[in-house]
DNA sequence: TCTCTATATGCCTTGAAGCGTATATAGCTG
DNA sequence: CAGCTATATACGCTTCAAGGCATATAGAGA
């Protein structure tokens, strides 16, 4: 779980993963996008690779890298327990058609009342 | 800004988060419960409020920390185009990650279970 | 005011991460 | 094989964050 995170926290990286989004892409289509050094672009890579992000595809001498989601659910699993605290005002609006949750229209994540979810 | 995907990283950060996502707390118990010691605690606590993750309320000496997910969005953002990417083909994969009850109608496995706002 | 409690800050050391330059590896071409 | 292309690794430098310890700040109470 370390991992994704602490290779994500780099710009450079993320913004990597977002150009292979759109497409794999080989190293020195990476390289002049991110305006860095071919060799500074292959370590990223290797990091990204080293967890999961990305996956090559070598065909000659180029090494096509394209993107590997897998390790971003497990941030987004992590995330998913916070994620009702943004969205609650979409969803406390969806909820209260459909029954009555628990506090009412005070929505300050602060105070003193325990709010220890009834989820599920 | 710090990016909160930088503060993430640190996973004792991830923790005071997770901490706090139960209840405020005020720093001693944090402190006990991480197993840091207090100095380390209030500069981690630091980090977190200075990337706008945590405030803090005071209450005589004490000082109640309590999450403040909104930053939490960002992360969720930049995640938002990837998701798909898994959500779609992948969700088996998802569901392996966090064997957490699934709320949602359940999984279909060719649609979109949760919420649907993908696009931007 | 003195003291105790709760938390924050400063200083120092250590280790890791990023970047660049130089070099190694792998595959193609003639 | 030589030489070229595309990418990877090694090495050294520098910056920076994390942790520990000591200490400063702030409020409460006698």
């Amino acid at each position: 779980m370390t991992a994704p995170f602490d290779v994500l926290a780099e710009p450079t990286r993320r913004r990597i993963l977002d150009l292979l989004l759109e497409r794999p892409r080989p190293v020195a289509e990476l390289t002049e996008a991110l305006g860095l050094t071919q060799p500074g672009t292959s370590k990223h890579l290797r990091v990204l690779r080293e967890a999961g992000l990305v996956r090559v595809r070598a065909e000659a001498q180029r090494r096509w890298y394209e993107l590997r989601p897998e390790p971003l659910a497990e941030i987004d699993a992590w995330l998913r327990p916070y994620r009702r605290l943004w969205e609650r005002s979409l969803d406390a609006l969806e909820r209260h058609l459909d029954s009555m949750p628990d506090d009412g229209p005070g929505d300050a994540p602060a105070g003193p009342s325990r709010r220890t979810g009834d989820d599920s």
